[in-house]
DNA sequence: GCAATCATACTAACATGCTAGAATTATCGA
DNA sequence: TCGATAATTCTAGCATGTTAGTATGATTGC
C-alpha cells in the first residue's frame, strides 16, 4: 500500500499541496480545499496513507485543522478512515463513478427542463458567450482551459435557475466522476463532439424545449460515462477489488 | 435571540439532547446525530444559539467531538457558525426549502422513471406491502407510524435502483423540508391524499411506465411543497428574514 | 438622560498532550 | 529456515490549554 520506495524517502510529499495562501477562509478551510485539490486532480494517488504528519509540517499547521479536513474529505467519501489505524486517500469504484453520474445527470436534466422555461435573454447570450469561447479553446488546442470553460456552463446551467446550493451538491456528487476524468487524456475528436453536444443542448434551451434540453443533456452525460468505463481495465490498480 | 428567560436558567438543556448510547459510532459522530435529532425535530429552535459548553456537560463529552459534530451540522446548513462568535440553529429559509425539493425531486424522478425500466416483481411486492401497512396506519390515525413508512416507501424507490448513498444525499438535501415538515400537524384529509398519491406512483412503477411513474411522483412531492409555502407566514419567527 | 468609551465575559479557532488500539518490525523458539 | 510471539512505532480519537476576536454591560463624560 506504500506509493514511495524506501530509497526515496524525500521525494513527494513537499511539492503535492499548494500553499495556504492560495485559499481563503480560516485555517481548516484552507487545508481541507488545499488536500481536496491535491486528490482530485490525483497528486495524492488512490490508495494511498495520508500522513498526518507530514501534512501539518509541510503546510505549517497544527493537527487540529488537518484533522477536521479530513473529517470532511471523509464526509465527501475522498478518503477512507480507518480507526486506529490510518487515512487513506479513496479509491476508485466505478459503483460510485456511475451513482455520481446519475445524480448529477439527475440534477441538470430537472435544471436543464426548468431552464427551458425559464431563462432569460441575457442568459442565454451568456450561455452563447461560453460557447463561443469554448469554440476558440478546441481550435487553439488548448483543452485544459475546455475543461474549465465546460464546468462553468454546466455552473450556469444550474446556477441560472437560481437555487444557490445545488451546484455545490451536484459537484460533491461529481468528485468521483471529476478525479476519474483526471485520467481521460483529451482526444481531439472527443472534444469537438463534446462542444457539439454542448450546443445542442443550449440550442434546445434557448428554443425554449424542455424534452429536447432533456435529452441533449443525457445524451452528453451519456457520452461522458462512456469515457469512463474503460478505466477500470486500463488502470485496476486505482480501483476498489469489487 | 435568545429564548431562555433569565429567571429560568434551568430548563431546556438537559431534556433535549438523548443519550449517545441511543446511537453509534465514535464520540465524534453520535454527538453529531444526537445534536441533529434534536435540531430536525425542533427541540432546538431556529435562531438558538448552540452551547457548546452546556452540549459538552450534558452529553459527558469534551469540546472536541461536539466541535466535529458542528462542523459536520454546518456542512448540512443545519447550523450558522459566526467566527469568534457564537454557533446558531439555521433558521428556515423558504428558498433552501424549496432548493432542497427541488433537489429531491429530481433524483426521485430519475430513480421513478429508471425504476419503471428495471424494477423486479420482488421489489415491487415490497412496495405493495408497504402501502398495505400504509393504509392501516392511516385507518388507525397512527400518523407518526405512517410517516416514517412514507419514509421508507421513498427510500424503498431510491434503493431498488442499485445506488447505495443516493438515499443519503437525496436525505441531505431533504433535511430543511424535513425540519419544516415538523411544523405541519397531520390533517387527516391530507394523509388520506397522499396514500392515494403513494398508490398512484406504485401503480405507474408497477406499470413500467417511465412517464407516468415520473407524474405521479412529481404531483407528490407538489402537494407536500403546497402545505409548506404557508409555514412562512404563520411562523415568520423561525424563518430568515428575507 | 444619553452617547461614547472601556472592561469583562463570552465564543470559535488553533495548538498540543495523552491514550488505546492497530500495524509493523524485531526477537525468540523449534 | 520458518513460524509464533513480543516490542516498538505508527495512527485516530479525545481532552484540554491558549489565543484572538466579538458581544455585552458598566462606566464615564457631557
Amino acid at each position: 500500500m506504500q506509493e514511495n520506495s524506501p530509497s526515496d524517502p524525500t521525494q513527494g510529499s513537499e511539492v503535492r499541496l499548494r500553499s495556504l495562501d492560495a485559499y481563503e477562509g480560516n485555517l481548516a478551510r484552507r487545508t481541507y480545499a488545499a488536500l481536496r485539490e491535491a486528490i482530485l486532480t490525483l497528486r495524492y494517488k488512490p490508495g494511498e496513507a495520508l500522513r498526518k504528519q507530514d501534512i501539518c509540517a509541510t503546510l505549517g499547521v497544527s493537527r487540529s485543522p488537518v484533522a477536521e479536513a479530513i473529517t470532511r474529505l471523509s464526509n465527501e467519501g475522498l478518503v477512507d478512515v480507518v480507526p486506529q489505524s490510518g487515512t487513506f486517500v479513496a479509491r476508485f469504484s466505478m459503483e460510485e463513478i456511475r451513482e455520481g453520474a446519475f445524480l448529477r445527470e439527475s440534477i441538470e436534466l430537472a435544471c436543464a427542463e426548468l431552464l427551458a422555461e425559464i431563462i432569460t435573454d441575457d442568459q442565454i447570450t451568456e450561455l452563447r458567450r461560453n460557447l463561443r469561447l469554448q469554440k476558440v479553446m478546441v481550435e487553439e488546442g488548448d483543452f485544459a482551459e475546455f475543461y474549465r470553460l465546460d464546468g462553468e456552463m454546466h455552473d450556469l446551467v444550474i446556477g441560472f435557475t437560481g437555487f444557490k446550493q445545488l451546484s455545490t451538491i451536484a459537484k460533491t456528487g461529481w468528485v468521483h466522476v471529476d478525479r476519474a476524468r483526471q485520467l481521460i487524456l483529451p482526444m481531439p475528436g472527443r472534444v469537438a463532439e463534446t462542444l457539439q453536444e454542448h450546443c445542442d443542448l443550449v440550442d434546445a434551451i434557448a428554443a425554449r424545449d424542455p424534452q429536447a434540453a432533456r435529452k441533449a443533456m443525457r445524451a452528453h452525460l451519456g457520452q461522458l460515462m462512456k469515457s469512463l468505463i474503460p478505466l477500470e481495465k486500463t488502470h485496476p490498480e486505482l480501483f476498489d477489488p469489487s
